[in-house]
DNA sequence: TACTACATCTCGCAT
DNA sequence: ATGCGAGGTGTAGTA
């Protein structure tokens, strides 16, 4: 595509605020909270109609480069290339691609007022904990649950029958060391504020790393399997295709 | 666009291994590591050379789905619209888009075999340490760097001129509770493995929290204000425009 | 393959 | 604004 065609094309987009996709081979600059060089090559770019940046090479799943919205976009053409400028005042980041082919352009002004219902987080993990406690022991008793203090962010909390108290930390995945040393500072901090020598630590993950099961019992925590919650799709029965699809 | 033109279109480029991307009006379910619907809404759906499946709403810096290489794609036709199906057999993933309407369809193949340079990583913090080890004391010798040992991952570890081991914990960003246990989780692991009493653990960023610092003190370790290198382009004269944007 | 830690992480929430 | 933790985190490096 010809340059200067492209250059108008997408400066009518970007006036409109319409989100922007085009095929280009280009050298790439950026510098920010790093910095980075890029040498030529083929790659997609997407300018959203918030400002939003991203830039992808042919295969992998991340964007090879990317910028937050807040900030502007202009193309500057010279003779046979062309350099797409971005700078965000707020980050301070500058991304540039100097672009030596444009293979094609599309823009299209999208309406979107959905946002996307989610089930299986490690909230719906200690939600589930609190409404079946018996998933952790048959004396478990929850008293509060995502609680932010100013020790911490506690998942679950509780305690058992002789009153010990209860600290819970959900993983979604695999438990590692990260997650026992959360574990560790919320009753560390919990036994210093409320003067105590005996509250339970329990990771409760579909998985622990051998280390971090090891790092558990050095310190008196234990481990009970609990796998998050999955409900929104195949307890609907309303969604028989996916689950024929995933029988 | 016709859904039937579209259906073509996509699937020639598909089997062509381009680089795919389209605007459409779709409602969305995944399932996989969790489960989740999206209403409808316009989109922007990239699929990329690899199998890698991305979808963008108008606005926010991620995709609100996305999909790991090494899946398949295909359109389902029915009368007035049609399922967009991937599904990725490696981590059992499922997507579908149930697509009312295509804007626009455009493909390309690409061709890239570039890969990014980057600076200004803790990678290269760690380094310019060893290298410059003045920027944390006039007496520390650095031993190594970077170094999986089976007591962690230490980003710095020498000693100073009277023999005490020092553990350097390098951040990129603000150090965070995060960070001072994983310094704490080093230096007790190695006392432990040595059976030596002291050894001095040293944070080394560009910030620290103020919880952060205290239980830094509390443990008897040290903060040291060091900022991440980023030579790449600054210290490149060529690059004179860019320092001139930045000015 | 599993485990560990980094990331231009991003994002949301609470202070 | 900053701190803190989750994320369908992804990705790289190592054992």
């Amino acid at each position: 595509m010809d340059l200067g065609v492209f250059k108008d094309k997408f400066e009518e987009a970007y006036a409109k605020k319409e989100f922007i996709t085009f095929f280009c081979k280009c050298k790439i600059v950026y510098s920010g909270r790093a910095e980075a060089v890029l040498g030529k090559g083929d790659r997609m770019v997407g300018v959203k109609q918030d400002g939003t940046i991203f830039v992808h090479q042919p295969e992998g799943g991340n964007p090879i480069n990317y910028m937050k919205a807040g900030g502007s976009a202009e193309l500057v053409k010279h003779d046979y290339w062309m350099f797409f400028k971005a700078y965000n005042p707020l980050t301070k980041e500058y991304l540039e691609l100097e672009i030596s082919r444009v293979y094609s352009f599309a823009s299209q002004r999208l309406e979107d007022g959905q946002k996307q219902l989610l089930a299986g987080s490690e909230a719906d993990m200690s939600d589930m904990i609190k409404q079946n406690p018996i998933l952790i022991s048959d004396d478990f008793k929850p008293l509060s649950r995502e609680e932010h203090t100013k020790f911490g962010f506690i998942d679950v909390f509780g305690h058992d029958n002789k009153g010990t108290l209860i600290i819970i930390e959900c993983k979604r995945y695999t438990a590692g060391l990260d997650a026992v040393q959360q574990l560790r500072r919320y009753v560390e901090k919990i036994k210093e504020l409320r003067g105590i020598k005996t509250v339970s630590g329990i990771i409760a993950s579909p998985k622990i790393s051998p280390n971090a099961e090891e790092m558990l019992k050095k310190w008196g925590f234990t481990w009970k399997l609990v796998n998050p919650p999955m409900r929104l799709i195949r307890h609907n029965k309303s969604q028989k295709g996916l689950d024929a699809f995933l029988k």
